[in-house]
DNA sequence: TTTTATGCAAATTGTTTGCAGATAA
DNA sequence: TTATCTGCAAACAATTTGCATAAAA
């Protein structure tokens, strides 16, 4: 927690409780959570946060660098402390969203590069499937 | 048209002359147009058809698998009818969005099946950076 | 004639904004 | 103290929906 205040800090923005739970739990978790997820889950420990306090952290987070905002194709954004352009898979069938390497991107990058004339900055990679847990209940049925 | 008319009639959807027209006119782009560009631009030609109609068509198209939805991290949907899983780059002081080829997903493709055991369905892909174009034209101020 | 599509206006939903009071520095 | 944040409610924008009329099959 000392460390995300001194993130926080470092990029000129207040620490607030509100600020370092969202921040917390995003540092803490691979499951992307969209706004409204993480809003419901701190609803215990902060009732009286709103979900507009949420979104604007999120939107303060993001600017400093110290999130990233994920599109996998839901109706609502996710976030991720792994600022990393890493790519994601998403399970279709538990909608689940899982990290990737990011070298794995490496000959697609070159690919790219070498086929367009583009200087390259960043990329967004999703790929969708179904995960080896929903293969097998999937196969009990 | 011919060809278009009969693509709509073998999945069973009534040939109308909006979704002609809507259908024209994606399949003779690569600029990757959303709903309201697509509105604005058939407004000489088809005053009287509606966004409402443009949206409940491209639903329609979508759903039919004749075009698909790409998502580039706009505020809206942009459209093609290159219904192929096929990478894009996108252009990020112009805005346009250019194709790439299919194939230079394999590498990616095989990185992932082997390295998370998931069944992949599909994948959407976007790279950023600048174009040639803008490049040239960065230089010159 | 039957079925499906169109066009209008109203509804929806995730997200953003304005602002007064509260809190961090 | 003063600069910034929070929380509420209202605003927003892209998209969707309900429904009466119109057009396709």
């Amino acid at each position: 927690m000392q460390k995300l205040a001194e993130l926080l800090k470092a990029k000129k923005l207040k620490v607030t409780p509100q600020r370092l739970a969202i921040f917390n739990m995003l540092y803490n978790t691979t499951s992307h959570p969209s706004a409204e997820t993480i809003y419901k889950s701190l609803q215990e420990t902060h009732p009286t946060m709103s979900l507009a306090t949420v979104y604007k952290t999120l939107d303060a987070l993001q600017k400093a660098g110290l999130i990233q905002q994920l599109n996998v194709g839901e109706d609502s954004f996710r976030y991720d402390a792994n600022v990393s352009s890493h790519p994601h898979v998403i399970c279709l069938e538990c909608n689940r969203v899982f990290d990737l390497e990011s070298d794995i991107l490496n000959d697609l990058r070159s690919k790219v590069a070498s086929n367009t004339d583009f200087d390259l900055i960043s990329e967004k990679v999703y790929l969708y499937g179904t995960c080896p847990e929903c293969k097998e209940s999937m196969k009990e049925e």
